[in-house]
DNA sequence: GATGAATGAGCCTTCATTCAT
DNA sequence: CATGAATGAAGGCTCATTCAT
């Protein structure tokens, strides 16, 4: 019975073989930055892993769950330096600013993900146009960031603007400033983290407020 | 001889030769949004026209032509959408809301070119990683709308941000609205823009202003 | 009635006629030349000659057919300039020295069609791999060599060897030297043909003759 | 990680992997032979081998790389046949026609390999016109028979003709043999061959010479 | 007579996937 | 577990040819 052959199943697995799959899935990240998702044959990656072709299908069940293990992979790894930074923050209004910096913090030392991630998600699209990618690892993003919001405004930092709406242009915003900086590597990512922090706080902070006691 | 062996001599274009061209454009623009970029091979593009593959290769010198034909086409568009209603609000602080309201206004009628234009802009990419599409396309973009900016900070109309910034994060907000509304069709774009118009007004007005001139 | 269609029907061709599929026919040699056989596209023709691709298909049956004018036409054109020259000549054996420095001669200043007739000779081929066109052409050119090299041996000026074999060896040195000189523009080609020459009177002459009488 | 991708490396071939591109290049040999170059399409010599296309793309970079291993397969293979039988030849004079008798008698029984030559030499052309494997492949050729010719008009059994003319002249003279024989197939190539070297030898052999000596 | 337009077959190549070893 | 080998579909593109105008 073949690792990859099971959606749910999660049967457990060796340590070696464990090993195998993320040597696999850094080896993808790295050609779909290089080369972008088109050009990301399996072939490509495997000769970047220096394996051979069969082992990414022995071990994945295609090239879409290969997909999918890299887009979670990253996530998490943001994810595990984001988040204990934003939790220090004193309050909500704040850990908005920190977000920002701390994601163009990582991902200053990160492109590869940063391409890797952008090329995956457009690269791979359902029939009917609905990205799979984006959504399905977005929402529990806007959850997050929303949740976080919510708590903000009862507090009384933020004022009363509509979460959702605020979740996405704030990712929103990143991302643009991510895809900026591909394109224009010598652009100046923490002054632009800086100054987006900057109107994100004007925009969700309360009327009476001014940008003191954020800084 | 062929149309689209001609590099650069802009031949004359007869009336019957840009009826299909254009037919052409606008299959492509649908096939696009329905099957994502990856997916749209002349065979499937030709079958959306009701016309034979070779018939795209004689009208275009090759995939690459018909895309770059698709987002001229499509920015075009928009602009002779947007461009008219934004002349006509009394400042640039007003422009700005208008901007977001009039693009949200023309995509809501136009769902597939805005996903045509996703699924381009990520889709074809070259080799290192910068997405030839997005930024030959932005940039004109960016500039416009940076000009405007500063002509609002030079009257005292709008605040003194970084215009540059600014350029990129509403034009990410706005996009990532519509990347929202596709994954989400029975989200409301008009409310959505109402809300984002009023994020970006804040944190583009000056420090002593508040919301009332610009309703 | 498409002129094109008649095999063997003949009709009367206009002045206009004529002069299209001669221009049509040159455009070939170039095309041919140039790009060899393989990338020589109706396509290419036209372009080389100004008109549009049909104009080809319309004055010919098709490429087929193009090309064994092409060929008509070379072979004739170099008859015209060589067997008159080679008529002047005192005996048989002195033509057999005239007919390659006067093969050589008019090719120097022919190069095209040399490449031309190289390429089509090889390029175009029936399924059974017996190249049509250098059959077909070759036999009335074998002939007529046969008949002089035979009027040579009655006269006693040339020794009893095997007519075709010295007509085919004979051909095949010529064309060898064109060939050879085709890929090695800097080679000498006058000198080849003298040297040809010689070798080739002394395997033809009579046994008791040294080289005196020839030169 | 496919066979085909290694530009130079010369990595170490399976047996197996061998006996695969043996079987194609004997393919193509037969398919060449049969159809023509230009009719020689991966299609064909698959179908020919009774494998699939991609095999071809598998095992070969290319269609390039398959034509330059016919080549080189079929010209070592003769020059393994003809080369002892020449080494045994008790001078160079003898030598020259030994060489034509052996690539004659080498021949009788592999036709294929002829045609396969002669449509491989045309069909590939470089733009320019200039034949790449007919000059890469017959340089070799050419100085070898040099080199002994040159050797026997030192020893005083040739005479002082020039080498190149006579290599050249004496390939092409075989090479139009083989020719004329694969379009006359009732032709007798023995005598033709031995006709041949007849003609040769007399226009090689010093002037003192007759032709007792080399028979 | 000539043209532009269209066709559809065929080309070489790449690819995700499967399978015997 | 891993590999090399093979497959067959699909990709973009070129081409000879046909045809209405």
């Amino acid at each position: 019975m073949e690792p990859g052959s099971r959606p749910s199943g999660r049967r457990k697995r060796t340590f070696i073989e464990e090993a195998r799959r993320a040597q696999i899935v850094s080896a993808a990240i790295r050609t779909v930055a290089e080369a972008g998702y088109a050009n990301a044959s399996l072939a490509r990656i495997a000769q970047h892993a220096g394996i051979s072709k069969g082992v990414i299908s022995y071990h994945f069940s295609g090239k879409d769950e290969l997909m999918d293990r890299v887009v979670e992979q990253i996530y998490s790894t943001i994810a595990d330096f984001v988040l204990p930074r934003v939790a220090e923050a004193p309050d909500e209004r704040a850990a908005l600013r920190t977000h920002i910096l701390a994601v163009a913090d990582y991902m200053r030392s990160n492109r590869e993900q940063l391409l890797a991630l952008a090329g995956i998600f457009n690269g791979v699209q359902t029939p009917v146009g609905a990205p799979r990618y984006r959504m399905a690892v977005s929402e529990p993003v806007y959850r997050a960031i929303e949740e976080r919001l919510r708590a903000g405004q009862e507090r009384g930092v933020l004022r009363d603007f509509d979460v959702r709406v605020m979740a996405v242009s704030l990712q929103s915003a990143i991302d643009g400033m991510f895809a900026y900086w591909v394109t224009h590597p010598d652009h100046d990512l923490d002054a632009h983290a800086a100054e987006l922090a900057e109107l994100i706080d004007r925009s969700a902070r309360p009327d009476s407020a001014d940008s003191a006691g954020s800084t």
